[in-house]
DNA sequence: TTGATATGTTGACAGTGTCAAGATAGGTTT
DNA sequence: AAACCTATCTTGACACTGTCAACATATCAA
């Protein structure tokens, strides 16, 4: 059929390559995967990947999109997420999202890296996905701007887009090796969220 | 002699190379640079760029150790700079540094990104001239924040790290094609600078 | 002149992404 | 049941990459 590939010669091998790629890239990064070796960690020639996906370019798209599809689905959950303040919950939210970006460094750089968006060509379907997942974001920013915890001197959008920058700053700093000290990552991020906030200085 | 190669076979081997390999990245990207492709268009065979840089990846360091050095050397400029208020010298060193970043976005690239810092491993001297250049920035942050510009609720090291970085996000984002909207960049650059300085919100 | 050393060359190897041509296995149609 | 189509997998091949080894030569010092 279409969508359900039964035990043909393999089982699912595009499920199987998925995963393998997954794995490989989240042990070494984007640059340690290659379709060769993919295919003969599966167990199966190397050309064998091309009958389920066009490129590698193809298979690292769903491989990025799986990705937005997570991040999106924890951003609405902390939208529904009602108990405690704004603020913290905000605060919260940053700190998850860097300690989550900095752990799975290379699906980070993977989903948001210039392999995918610069070097190759995202995929319409990531495309699609990864804007539903600025889209989430931008919402919540709105409802932060109305609890006066992100500034309102601006649309949503704007909003939602440098501060995500700033966090996307740190978050790739780390990331790229450029800092290191996962001691000083702390300290950034509490200063982050003063810099992020409204209540950065409180007037009197 | 030992710094200056004078006329032994091709000329200046060493410089030729740098040049060659700057403009084919600032064209291409570092992605889009090979030793070999680079060794033709100076018109040597494919190994002889080996005799001037151990591996590809002390040429790209060299590159980059240039690229910081210009601009530890814009850094100093504005600091001595001292017509005009601190705020209005912030706001135009942002602007700069983001036009700049944009207009050679892969030069900036490989000074900051992960093919140096993460992939290949950063010469000592490269580390050096980054470490300087970022000193530069840190001791700049430190009069800003004595003359009210910048937040003074935490040391320079810190504030000038995450002002930084937001920068930095800033920037990748439209270097690796996330966002390409050049229209938009104007505002978000305003909105940014409003976002990292203490007069974001005049307190009365 | 005699070396030493810096610089340049060709040949080779292992690795990459991916196309083309052929084999086979599964499901569908007659 | 037989015939056929198509999805899947295979081997072979090509052009490309970085870089090592071995060899050639040009330049400078003794």
């Amino acid at each position: 059929m279409n969508t359900s590939k039964k035990n043909y010669h393999h089982g699912d091998l595009t499920a199987s390559l998925l995963n393998a790629a997954s794995q490989i890239i989240e042990e070494q990064g984007v640059e340690g995967l290659s379709m060769r070796k993919l295919a003969d960690t599966v167990g199966v020639s190397r050309t064998a990947p091309y009958h389920h996906f066009k490129d590698k370019n193809a298979l690292l798209c769903a491989l990025a999109e799986k990705g937005f599809q997570q991040q999106a689905q924890r951003l609405l959950a902390l939208r529904t997420q009602k108990e405690g303040a704004s603020v913290q919950l905000f605060a919260a939210y940053v700190h998850q999202y860097l300690d989550d970006a900095i752990q799975h460094k290379e699906t980070y750089d993977l989903m948001y890296g210039r392999t995918l968006w610069k070097t190759g060509k995202p995929n319409a379907s990531l495309k699609v996905a990864s804007k539903h997942t600025f889209k989430c974001w931008i919402d919540w920013v709105e409802v932060l701007q109305k609890d006066s915890v992100l500034p309102s001197d601006n649309t949503p959008l704007r909003i939602g887009q440098t501060t995500w920058a700033s966090l996307h700053g740190l978050a790739r700093l780390f990331i790229d090796g450029i800092y290191l000290d996962q001691s000083d990552l702390t300290q950034m991020k509490e200063q982050m969220i003063r810099q992020l906030c409204v209540s950065h200085l409180p007037c009197t």
